[in-house]
RNA sequence: GUCCCCAUCGUCUAGCCAGGUCCAGGACACCGGCCUUUCACGCCGGCGACACGAGUUCGAAUCUCGUUGGGGACGCCA
C-alpha cells in the first residue's frame, strides 16, 4: 500500500479565507486519520497577482487554525524547470502541439461564440500543422503556446470521485488547452500535476470547482504516463443569495484572520467550518480534534453546497449564528486555564492585562472567567462587556444606567447608605454581603432586585450578568464601596 | 450556447446506496414557559422541510424519467 499523501495548494493572491481554509481542514483530517502525509504548496505560477504577504498571510491563518503540515511550504515557481521538461516531453511524445493562434484573435472568437451563443471551443487551428509549417512560423518569430493534444477516441474520460460517484465527460467534449504560455511559461493545469506527481499525492481534496479540470488532468496524468490520484471534490461554500463566496464580493468576513480578529478560538472555527459539508452521521456536533480526526470520512462529505448564513449589517450576529454558537459553546466549556491564555492575550491588547492575573491574583482571574464566561460569545466580550471585572475606567450601558438605577430616584440616597453597611461588614463575602442586601432592601421596603441591580450597573456597568452576590465578594470589599458610592455622579 | 454537478425545516443537516420502523430526526436561529436579583446557561414546549410532475411498486423522502430551480466549468487565472 503506497503512502497517503495529500496537499493544500492555495494561490497566493489574497489572504486565507474560509472556503480555501476548510479544504486545508478537510486534507489535514484525511491524512492525520490515515497516518499520512499534507504538504503545503504555494501555486504562485501566477507572478502578476501572487504577494509575499499572501504567503504570510495563508501560513499565519493556517498556524492560528492550528493546521500543521509535514512538508513544505514547497514553491510552485521553484519547480519550473521540471514544468517546462514536462511540456516538451507531451511535445516530444505527440501529446501536445504549438498553437500560433494570437491572444486577440482567440479572444475574438471567445466572445464571438458566447455572444451568438455557440459553442465555446478551440477550434483545433494548429492541431495539425506539419513540421514545416511549425519551423516556418517559428523562424518567422511568431510566438506559440503550447496545447495539450487532447486524443481523437470514441467514448468518455472519467473518474470516480469519492463525494460525487463516477464523473465523466465526452472526449470531444474537451478541447485542446493551454499547458503553456506564449511567454514560455507553464500553466496551472500542467504545473498542479506535474507538482502532484513528483510529491507523490495520492488524494486529491479540492471544491467542486475544480471538477471538469479533473477530466484534463487525469488525460495529463495519462500521457505522462504518472497513477491517477483519488480525487474528492468537495461542495462550495455559497454566500446567502447563493453565489460563491469570494474575496474579491465578501472582504473580510470570509477572511480567517477577521475571526481572529473578533475573538473566535481558533479550534471553534475549524469545527464550525468543518460541519459545512460534512457530517459524522450521527448526532455530534462539537468535536475535540482526536475526535474529529477519528470521525472523518470522504464518504460523508455531502455532495451539494452549503450556505455561509452571513446577512451583512444584522445587529445581533456579526456572522454565522451557529458560528458563534459553537464560539460560545467552546467558550464555556473549554478548561479555564486554557482560556486563561486567549483573554490574557484580549486584556494585553485591551491595556488592562496585570501580571498579578498569572500569580497571587490568579485564583480571582480564573473565577472572574468561571462566571463572566457564561454569558458571552466571543473573546472580545471579556475586554469590552467585562471591562469592569479588570478596570475602573469601564463605560456605563445606557440602559442599565436607566432602568436600574435613574428610574428609582431613592437610590441616590440609599445606595451610599447600603455601601456604608457593605464597608462595615467583617467578613465581607458571599453570605455576608447578601444578607446585608436583603436586610438592606426590607428595612427600606424595596424588592430586593431592586439595589441588587443597582449595583450591578454601578459595579458593572452591565445590565446583565452573573450572580450579584457573587460578584460582590468576587469584586471585593473596596471596590463595590467605591463604586456604589458613585451613584450620586449619575443623578 | 455546450458540458458537468446538485436539490429535505430560514440556515447546517440525519434519513436515500440495501423502498415500509419517517403524517420525516437533530442542531442553530426564532417564539412561549420554567428557573431567577438581571441576563445568560440549563430544562420543557412550539413554529418549521421531502422543489414539481409522471412512472415502477401493495408501499417512494428513498428507485427511474422528465420539468423547474441552483451551482460550477468552458482563460496565454489558480
Amino acid at each position: 500500500m503506497s503512502e497517503v499523501r495529500l496537499r493544500f495548494p492555495p494561490s497566493p493572491t489574497g489572504y486565507l479565507h474560509i472556503g480555501g481554509a476548510r479544504t486545508a481542514i478537510y486534507n489535514w483530517l484525511y491524512a492525520r486519520k490515515h497516518g499520512g502525509k499534507l504538504i503545503l504548496r504555494i501555486e504562485d505560477t501566477d507572478v502578476e497577482r501572487s504577494t509575499q504577504g499572501s504567503i504570510d498571510g495563508i501560513i499565519e491563518g493556517l498556524e492560528w487554525l492550528g493546521i500543521d503540515w509535514d512538508e513544505g511550504p514547497y514553491f510552485q515557481t521553484e519547480f519550473a524547470g521540471e514544468h517546462v521538461a514536462a511540456a516538451n516531453r507531451l511535445i516530444a511524445e505527440g501529446h501536445a502541439y504549438k498553437c500560433f493562434c494570437t491572444k486577440e484573435e482567440l479572444d475574438a472568437k471567445r466572445e464571438a461564440a458566447l455572444a451568438a451563443k455557440q459553442e465555446v471551443k478551440y477550434d483545433g487551428a494548429c492541431r495539425n500543422l506539419t513540421p514545416e509549417q511549425v519551423a516556418e512560423k517559428e523562424a518567422a518569430g511568431i510566438p506559440a503556446v503550447v496545447r495539450f493534444k487532447v486524443p481523437d477516441r470514441q467514448g468518455k474520460v472519467g473518474y470516480n470521485d469519492k463525494v460525487l460517484g463516477r464523473i465523466e465527460q465526452a472526449y470531444s467534449e474537451i478541447s485542446d488547452f493551454v499547458i503553456v504560455r506564449s511567454n514560455g511559461k507553464p500553466l496551472y493545469l500542467l504545473c498542479n500535476v506535474v507538482d502532484d506527481i513528483r510529491d507523490r499525492i495520492s488524494h486529491i481534496i479540492r471544491g467542486q470547482d475544480h471538477k471538469d479540470n479533473t477530466n484534463r488532468q487525469i488525460l495529463l496524468y495519462e500521457a505522462l504516463g504518472a497513477p491517477i490520484p483519488v480525487f474528492a471534490h468537495m461542495p462550495l461554500t455559497m454566500d446567502i443569495k447563493g453565489a460563491k463566496i469570494s474575496k474579491r464580493s465578501h472582504g473580510e468576513i470570509v477572511a480567517v484572520q477577521f475571526y481572529k480578529k473578533n475573538g473566535f478560538l481558533p479550534w471553534a472555527l475549524v469545527n464550525f467550518l468543518v460541519l459545512l459539508g460534512w457530517n459524522p452521521g450521527d448526532d455530534r456536533e462539537i468535536f475535540s480534534k482526536e475526535e474529529l480526526i477519528e470521525a472523518f470520512t470522504l464518504e460523508r462529505i455531502n455532495k451539494s453546497s452549503s450556505i455561509f448564513n452571513h446577512k451583512k449589517d444584522d445587529p445581533k450576529f456579526f456572522t454565522d449564528p451557529k458560528a458563534i454558537n459553537i464560539n460560545a459553546h467552546y467558550l464555556r466549556a473549554m478548561p479555564v486555564a486554557e482560556l486563561a491564555v486567549f483573554v490574557k492575550k484580549e486584556l494585553v491588547e485591551a491595556g488592562i492585562w496585570d501580571d498579578a492575573y498569572e500569580h497571587e491574583k490568579k485564583e480571582w482571574f480564573c473565577k472572574v472567567l468561571e462566571l463572566s464566561r457564561e454569558r458571552f460569545h466571543t473573546l472580545k466580550d471579556f475586554a469590552t462587556l467585562g471591562r469592569a471585572y479588570f478596570a475602573d475606567d469601564f463605560a456605563m450601558d445606557e440602559q442599565a444606567l436607566n432602568k436600574n438605577v435613574l428610574k428609582h430616584p431613592e437610590l441616590k440616597e440609599l445606595l451610599p447608605i447600603l455601601a456604608d453597611r457593605f464597608a462595615a461588614l467583617d467578613p465581607f463575602d458571599q453570605q455576608s454581603a447578601e444578607q446585608a442586601a436583603r436586610d438592606f432592601a426590607e428595612e427600606n421596603g424595596l424588592k430586593v432586585g431592586i439595589p441588587v441591580n443597582a449595583s450591578r450597573a454601578l459595579i458593572t456597568g452591565q445590565v446583565k450578568g452573573p450572580s450579584m452576590f457573587e460578584l460582590f465578594e468576587l469584586m471585593g470589599q473596596e471596590v463595590v464601596v467605591s463604586r456604589l458610592k458613585n451613584v450620586t455622579k449619575y443623578f
